[in-house]
DNA sequence: CAGGATCCTGCCCGATACTG
DNA sequence: CAGTATCGGGCAGGATCCTG
């Protein structure tokens, strides 16, 4: 059980800023491709274009900025190999593992209750004829 | 641990249907008034007024839409009750409920890891001057 | 009090073209 | 191959005004 106290401001930063911060953190996981890009380095690394590849219908520049904040936030590992043609390789950290694993568990709260909110919606569309 | 077995697509819909609807249910989590009124609504029942006051910042029209569609996938109940002056409850279901545990623990995960984030950020910042 | 309806703006993101 | 740079449409969402 979660407990109900305020989530230990710590000295040095408001309680607003913890908020903030804690929402900037959710909304990665609202972001469809970042925990799609984490979910496809589940079992290891992969190169730009295998990415590029295995997210269906994601475009060069998002896959460039939703990698770039990843790395910036120490979820995943952006790894060069000189040499040409180039060589990016992108593996997730230790930290980036802990979180998927987090969301996995999100993920199978909604695929256990997505019929039920399917059913939901139907119901209310169907009473609401707006 | 999570099973990395499909997640069972069910008779009479595909994968991607499944895949649709989770991403659709975890952006749920990562938007930002979703999470923030139906944390509001953990202690019990708020009318209208008091939630637009408790959501610091939330305009009256992105409350209502946020309200309805957590009223459409069954999250909330809405209760009018009749009279002068309108009053107007909301609720959470238990679907609501358990959503609402599963947010919480994503946002301990938050939480904690707030300041190994924040440093990844800064050192980021620090090492990438463009 | 609890919302509709409307206007308007910023910015998100896809498409495209170019480079080391 | 793995990106950057630039342009432009769409739409999310704030502000405002109006009703039952």
């Amino acid at each position: 059980m979660a407990p109900r106290t305020n989530p230990s401001p710590a000295p040095g930063e408001s309680e607003e800023d913890v908020c903030r911060q804690v929402l900037r953190i959710l909304s990665l996981i609202g972001d469809k491709w970042s925990i799609l890009v984490i979910g496809q380095l589940r079992d290891g690394t992969l190169r730009f274009g295998e990415l590029h590849r295995a997210v269906t219908g994601i475009s060069q520049r998002m896959l460039t900025l939703t990698l770039r904040q990843l790395e910036r936030d120490g979820l995943l590992t952006r790894t060069v190999h000189a040499g040409v043609p180039p060589r990016v390789e992108y593996t997730l950290t230790e930290l980036g593992t802990t979180l998927l694993d987090s969301a996995i568990a999100l993920g199978e709260w909604a695929t256990t209750h997505r019929h039920e909110i399917n059913d939901n919606r139907r119901r209310y569309d169907a009473a609401h004829p707006s």
